[in-house]
DNA sequence: CGAGTTGTTGTCGATACGACCAGAACCGTG
DNA sequence: CACGGTTCTGGTCGTATCGACAACAACTCG
């Protein structure tokens, strides 16, 4: 709001007689999977961009939050009412994004444990896990400014990976470490070295928290890991850092 | 946009008649002053909150961009047309934040050399430039949730000054290692090694690059400094890291 | 010309971190 | 049961970084 005396607008502006918008709320819905990053799309069943894939999200009401809005859409689309992680990283409002009429949208990044359940719940035209690479690579086109959106959320989620406590809401209530590493490998697109990665995360006191138990092996043997707990989150950054491109030999 | 079928919101809802909102564009103009982080604030002149401190903004136009609105005010409200930086941080929409209707508001964040030239041009009843530490210790009452999105911004601008280089948008356009050197210090609230502080960011390489010219030295004497101007932005992150709490002795 | 002030260079020690190797714990199969 | 394959965990080592601090340089003022 905020409407000061001397930049009133247009000549005769009556600050009551404000332009309306449509606001609506967009959730890119993030998830391990297949080693990848991968992202939840829905097919559009109306004009404009009549079944082409999107983002899921709809209309703000009037008497709810935008993060309201973000988590209701969320459930409706995905069946998940308490995410792991949602958060708000932008707001888009160009003329013209939407033909039909002046739309401006908050977009927020979710991320989810999993996924799979909940696309196999829906009809399979209508929902779409993808590797978010492939959508990045455009393999997949996307109705409105979405594209651009999805490109903002990966950014965010690489940021935010090194900043907050944000990877354990990819995996599991309880994880192995090598789940866990997993994530940096998948979104960063680099590899780590376990043993490095494992004292990094285990020095932070109450990064991650032993639970005793161990995994049974996977089918190809190898020692079982054992498996952690989130732990409180971090206060000042992850323990894992970016680093810039050191190519293993 | 973005609705997608199943998430159609009230019964026999028509996505023709959605709920209309205000949009607007709120700009948090931050500048260094008397080595402090400082922010301008502007005197509302109508009702609600007549009369109370608050953010500059204003309502978004049809036909313009989200950042061209918060370009638009920042110009109208401090003559500045090319900013530092502007980036967006962040949309309000909490119902009731505005007592009149339903309004979202759009967030900027805002970076100037100087505004002490455009508070003496306007009225200085209507115009303020006070230190952002105390509008947060609620020295300033604000009107609306702009605390909250103060709060927000600052928080952004802390973590913007590691990830990138937004520390030259604060000084001028030639500036020494002393006054960058004040940037970090007063927005992060630490001590930075004067000699330590120029080894890291001479040598990133294009960081800053020297004048060769020098400072006349102050009243107080002392060597002169060399003169710098920025160089191109930095890749990943800017030179300087925060440390969590490294009390000098 | 000294005292005071500020900027620049030098050095040193601690720490963090990446690379790599070795061992431990499990699998399958012969 | 031995053995190779696989995965996880712990150890070592060298380097790069960074903070602390001392020394020196360049200037003003009295």
């Amino acid at each position: 709001m905020t409407k000061s005396d001397d930049s009133r607008g247009p000549e005769g502006y009556d600050p009551l007689q404000f332009p309306a918008f449509a606001v609506t709320v967009d959730v890119v819905i993030l998830t391990m999977a297949d080693e990848m990053l991968n992202m939840l799309l829905v097919r559009r069943g109306e004009a404009p961009f009549e079944g082409v894939w999107a983002i899921p999200g709809g209309f703000k009401r009037p008497n709810e939050t935008l993060h309201e809005a973000a988590r209701r859409e969320l459930a409706e689309e995905t069946g998940v009412d308490v995410p792991t992680l949602l958060t708000q990283f932008g707001a888009y409002g160009d003329p013209g994004r939407d033909p039909r009429m002046n739309v401006v949208t908050v977009a927020y990044l979710a991320v989810l444990r999993e996924v799979g359940a909940v696309v196999a719940g829906t009809d399979a035209a209508d929902a779409l896990l993808v590797p978010v690479a492939d959508v990045l690579r455009g393999k997949v086109d996307l109705a409105f400014d979405h594209l651009q959106i999805v490109r903002d959320a990966v950014d965010r989620v690489r940021v935010e990976l090194e900043v907050t406590g944000i990877a354990t809401a990819f995996v599991g209530p309880t994880f192995t470490l090598a789940e866990l590493r997993a994530v940096y490998e998948a979104t960063w697109g680099i590899e780590l070295d376990a043993a490095n990665f494992r004292r990094s995360v285990v020095a932070e006191d109450g990064w991650v928290i032993p639970t005793g138990r161990r995994t049974q092996p996977g089918p190809s043997g190898g020692r079982p890991a054992e498996l952690y707990r989130a732990g409180r989150a971090w206060k000042n950054g992850g323990p894992i850092h970016r680093v810039k491109a050191t190519e293993r030999k």
